[in-house]
DNA sequence: GACTGTTTTGTTATATCATAACATTTATAC
DNA sequence: GTATAAATGTTATGATATAACAAAACAGTC
């Protein structure tokens, strides 16, 4: 199951994706400053989509507050890097759940509490090129966003 | 192929789908305004998408330029009628190409000529229920946007 | 370690997309 | 024709995102 369980230990999940964040930066030389790492983890706090200023106003918090341009430039480069997405339908934005490789991704959003599954190699991509070939179309990026109830919304709404 | 030819013959694409959006309002007793209306037709010059304030600029040069909230209330009004589908990522919209019955569609965008082909009852509808099962998840809405380039673009760039 | 070109950051301003709130008018049902 | 609901007009504002340019930090080279 792709969705994170309410219940489960999430500092590991924050640790791990940071660690894993740098250790792919250094392997390909990209510069994680410090701006951009920070709001690499802000977005790791939880397993919702933020707003670019929802950032901000964490960033806020913590001493005098940015210009939006230095929360979107930071998503900028966390996206090239492939450590963040965007979700289109939400303005939002939601850390990579697997940056060790470059993928399409699928989303599964809850509507309930926010919690969005980061799917890979689904039948959906495969399905997608299906139709795009049948359609003689040249696919470059595709957005696939799925909004509804996950499972523990819906057990816990009974 | 979903792509209609750079040469069809549009006018005929204009009228039948005004006439549908006619029939429908009229069997479902919508009130498909004059504001309303001309927004449809606005949207159905092109068979790509328009940012609500392309439409007010349009507006605009047949007398006094509405507000805003004029093309938005319309857009809202004609999205929940099923006559119009709002792309997510490009926060603009299309006259719904086969707003006779409900159904979940699927764009194909040209990022060339932004010429936009709606999809309906595809695979990837299925295979999105399916991951959705597979995932325990209760899906609401979906969106399923798929940028790239359209056929004759292909063709036009050899 | 100074020079140089590149990348990143700081800062101000502004563009773009969308809705809240409330008064007024128009349509519909009885 | 009056009551109710629906639609429109209007003003203001909220939310999201980028342009443009100056200053600072960094990386490679000598």
């Amino acid at each position: 199951m792709a969705f994170p369980s309410p219940r489960h230990d999430h500092s590991r999940c924050i640790k791990s994706a940071l660690a894993i964040a740098d250790e792919k930066s250094r392997e390909l030389g990209l510069r994680l400053t410090p701006t951009r790492r920070r709001v690499l983890e802000i977005l790791w706090q939880r397993h919702s989509p933020m707003g670019a200023y929802d950032i901000l106003d964490v960033l806020a918090e913590e001493g005098d507050r940015p210009a939006p341009m230095v929360v979107y430039r930071a998503l900028d480069f966390l996206i090239d890097a492939g450590l963040v997405h965007r979700l289109n339908s939400l303005n939002a934005f939601i850390g990579c759940s697997t940056p060790e490789h470059d993928h399409d991704a699928q989303f599964l959003i809850c509507q309930s509490c926010g919690t969005t599954a980061e799917l890979a190699g689904t039948p959906i991509a495969k399905a997608v090129d299906q139709m795009a070939k049948t359609e003689g179309f040249d696919v470059r990026e595709r957005v696939v966003e799925i909004s509804g109830v996950c499972p523990h919304c819906r057990s816990a709404a009974g």
